[in-house]
DNA sequence: GCGGTAAAGTGTAATATTTACACCTTACCG
DNA sequence: CGGTAAGGTGTAAATATTACACTTTACCGC
């Protein structure tokens, strides 16, 4: 147990998600009223431990499959947060990580039973011990990521119109964007592929539905939004 | 001890440095022939453990100071790395940090002492467990920051010449700049100040000295390289 | 003292990118 | 069958980026 570094002491390390979805035009994430001590009843986010036998991205993976119940999530590591006295009962130093995910791939039901609930991201409120702080985090990391590679379409369905990229991207940036000129870059992307089926759900006219092609985009991935 | 968490198990936690610095046209890391075991004799970083008494990032502070003598270098987390053997001996995770310094800075009796050299970042060796995983992380972060925030000076004496500004950012990104447009980017930032100083150092006609002026930067931030 | 040398320093034109902007189309609904 | 609300489309101006070459200066060696 004690072989070579005997001398120094250990921390509980823990990992705690930021899932951001994308509904009713705004980037949301999940939070819950914490149901344990230290800290029950307070707004959180969802977290757990990293066990002995599991790296840390492992643990992440687990814990969101065990919220969500999807698996193969876009996930990306925020940070370490490791405070002495971040969590008021023990030292424990976590790992914050975010992740996105289309809010209908999320079975209600699942999210009940957890007591999580979809919130606006400009309306969180204060959150347990330093999760603010993930959340700012997590939320720069991810506007930088989204402009530089193709995975807004993570937090859409498989097949979307533009004015919901549109509005997408809009509500990650907080800046409205010119419809023109959106579309006139989206031409200029292959890999995002327009199909012959219409949505006609926002519109009466209907909007052609498109696609994101990862073949397409890793043969030429001249991506830019 | 086990108030709230004792099903859980813990781990031991170090930090790991990577520091950048600038010297000869190049950028390059520090490290050194590992002293102990496991692993004893193989290329690494510097690192530490984390005490139970210290935030992770005090703990790296202190590990740099304890490395370098020097306290107030620009220093930002990289990230945690968990794999669950990625220790030869017992479960670690680490958390990397990459700061910046001034060679000149450094006190070369006391990179001696601690047995580490400067080594280019284009050629650094295998190193110790994920090491080598964790400088590209780094330099990929710093190479990131530099183009976005006007830090590259931390790797310059406070007083230089635009031809060495230039070969840093040439270093940094690995691609030749013309000397003009650079120029011209130079002179948009007033926060960068042209004293009267003359280096005759670099060449025999001269060259004069600028200086970063942080206060001015605050004022009107508008960076951009 | 003078010619060679090596780095410092300087401006302009062509090209590419980004921005601003307005109207017609379509299909449902009442 | 007129109103409505979202879908869809092009051009010109402004801005940003790139490419490019010669003069200046002071030291050094002869």
């Amino acid at each position: 147990m004690t072989k070579f570094y005997g001398e120094h002491s250990k921390v509980w390390l823990s990992v705690d998600c930021i899932i951001f979805g994308f509904d009713e035009g705004k980037l949301k994430i999940l939070i819950g009223k914490r149901k344990m001590d230290p800290g029950r009843g307070e707004w959180s986010l969802y977290g757990g431990f990293v066990a002995s036998d599991e790296s840390v991205d492992d643990a992440a993976t687990r814990t969101l499959y065990e919220l969500t119940g999807l698996r193969n999530l876009f996930m990306r590591q925020v940070g370490a947060f490791g405070n002495v006295d971040r969590d008021p009962g023990e030292r424990v130093v976590s790992i914050a990580y975010y992740a996105l995910i289309n809010v209908k791939d999320y079975d209600d039901v699942l999210r009940v039973k957890h007591g999580v609930e979809w919130i606006d991201i400009n309306e969180i409120p204060q959150l347990y011990s330093d999760h603010n702080e993930m959340v700012r985090k997590a939320r720069k990391m991810m506007q930088q990521k989204l402009s530089q590679e193709p995975v807004g379409f993570r937090l859409l369905p498989s097949l979307f119109t533009l004015t919901q990229l549109q509005r997408l991207y809009e509500a990650v940036n907080g800046e409205e964007l010119d419809k023109r000129n959106f579309r006139k870059r989206i031409k200029d992307m292959d890999f995002i592929e327009k199909t012959e089926l219409i949505d006609k759900s926002g519109s009466k006219r209907g909007a052609y539905l498109y696609r994101f092609n990862k073949r397409a985009y890793n043969e030429d991935p001249n991506f830019k939004l």
